[in-house]
DNA sequence: TTGTAGGCGTTATCAT
DNA sequence: ATGATAACGCCTACAA
């Protein structure tokens, strides 16, 4: 329970009979600190097992190292991948990563960032939830300069950077390849257009329909929480519509696997009565039957590339400033449940 | 760019003329601050947007309020259940998390600790990763006396606590079960028995064979990662036994579900000509058809339980030693994959 | 009930 | 190339 004595500068100074500021120079490998000096400090420190106290020199630099990370739920094989992208940068940099879920709720996304103010995280990179409406619960950040990057499901906020997909264009190109299977009355299912990830699906959806002069339906755009039971729910609406569709675009894979399992069992054939494309290669996509066409894009990369840009603004390394729109690249994966295109 | 000044206890205590030693105290509710200067207080408090400094008070403190937890993957349902559980008890109790992971290698594993370790957690969950083979990177942490609570995935350590299910009777519920259907060759597919939780599977599997006499074959444990692919090779292998078995118990659902599917493309069915029963009930087990039998517990519960416990122990609170095993409750859940016990 | 003062471990500034 | 010192913000024995 005890426990033992931590082993300071001091210590280290004392017992080389040299001064705590040289001793704090060398672990910084300070240029004009001579070669001699610094050997013997670092074999002391193997031996004596100093650790440098991270408060002590927080409390001191006025800076935490630490980012911090909010993002809608863990469990998704996108998000984790996402995160595995930005410890990768973080570990690299020597930053540390306070992670916190806010469970598709903005009351909780909010009470995350209070906590993660409180902490005094250098930046922040989030993810917003579902229902999150507006920003004022990151106004603490911004009055304090503290930078905030958005990724993924973002929202407009001038002066903050957001990296995302260009989902317009992707949402255009999973519709397109429906038509062009053939299909003549898209459903879309998505969440509420309240942040431009749906929103810019649905306008992407919209696109393809008018290009190709199919006109849209307000009963065709049916809105949930994308969960599987929505799925469930969703499939039950499709059936009763009249004429019935004979395809779907779902705005996440989830939602889309358990709609088709559900008209799976009402004995229609997917994809010969009714398509489906979905969005973001999940591991499901791969185990419904066919396999889901869906919108893969890279979360690893995407969390890369988020930690980098936020490290190098905190670090002063890059002179980028915090307005900018950052658009990663996306791509349509055929599998069958879309009837693949023929090669002509 | 400019960070705004902050207010300290200082800058109150100067703007009302105490000290700031009260300050202090009221902002700790201490008793002995009367309520006419705690209201004054905490009102100034409000007005000048004071937030407590962390790094300064654990200077003092010698304590971080901060929790380490290493998994082996964020990306699969059960841990993200069990990461919202620890964070749902952490917040409550005002304790930060470190959140990493291993990526299932015990380098990284160990590179973790070593980050969590410099940043002084008060104390560690772990879930080892499929490799880890001894925890002798835990020493630092052990030699300390700052607890280290181990949980699912665990190994047997003199003065640490493991909270997990009964893995054994767990597999012999499945391994039974698929007994009771009929299936005569039963192969297991598990992940190398370095950690109990693949020892105790194992045993169980090989306990029920044994009280329904079946003999058990070397041939019959297919040693893999659980991987989806490893999942594909496994049907592969399976399908070379002669006779051919007609029961599998995976040790995971991922791995069960690429099984499944890929024996399913070769023609055959399910339960009929092989049954299955899986582990974890990951949500890939409603998805695949016929839906797969699993054995379920809670992750959210095992994390609530595995933070408590922890944060118990570090308050005094409570006078539980440290070297407790916690056996949580699991259950098998019957689906299609193995064919349904007849209600007599 | 409130105040005084020293120290937690580090680093930047100024000096040598 | 190295040393002395003050300061970062907070807490707590000890005093009053």
């Amino acid at each position: 329970m005890s426990a033992t004595k931590e082993v300071t500068i001091y210590d280290l100074a004392k017992k080389l009979n040299i001064s705590p500021a040289t001793v704090s120079r060398a672990l910084k490998d300070h240029p004009r600190i001579s070669k001699k000096t610094k050997k013997k400090i670092f074999d002391l420190v193997d031996e004596m097992g100093y650790r440098s106290n991270h408060f002590a020199r927080n409390l001191r630099n006025q800076k935490t190292k630490t980012i911090g990370v909010i993002v809608p739920r863990l469990n998704s094989n996108f998000m984790s991948a996402v995160i595995a992208g930005i410890e990768q940068v973080a570990n690299n940099e020597e930053y540390n990563l306070i992670i916190s879920q806010s469970s598709e709720s903005e009351t909780k996304e909010a009470a995350n960032a209070k906590i993660l103010f409180n902490n005094r995280v250098d930046g922040l990179l989030v993810s917003l939830a579902y229902n999150t409406s507006e920003l004022s619960h990151f106004d603490s950040f911004f009055k304090k300069n503290i930078p905030v990057i958005f990724f993924d499901r973002v929202m407009d906020h001038r002066g903050c950077t957001n990296i995302l997909i260009d989902n317009t264009s992707a949402a255009y190109k999973a519709t397109k390849h429906l038509i062009e299977q053939g299909c003549k009355r898209i459903v879309h299912i998505s969440a509420l257009p309240k942040q431009n990830v749906y929103v810019d699906r649905l306008k992407g959806y919209k696109q393809a329909l008018a290009e190709f002069d199919i006109p849209f339906h307000e009963d065709d755009l049916i809105i949930n929480s994308l969960s599987f039971e929505d799925g469930i729910q969703a499939a039950e609406i499709i059936k009763n519509l009249s004429p019935m569709p004979d395809g779907v675009f779902v705005a996440n894979d989830t939602c889309a696997v358990a709609c088709m399992l559900t008209l799976k069992q009402e004995g229609f054939r997917i994809p010969e009565d009714i398509a489906f494309v979905g969005f973001n290669n999940d591991p499901v996509s791969r185990v419904i039957e066919p396999n889901l066409s869906t919108i893969n894009y890279s979360g690893h990369e995407m969390g890369e590339i988020a930690a980098r840009y936020l490290i190098s603004h905190l670090t002063g390394t890059s002179n980028m400033d915090m307005t900018n729109t950052i658009i990663m690249r996306s791509e349509l994966i055929e599998r069958d449940s879309s009837r693949k295109k023929k090669t002509v």
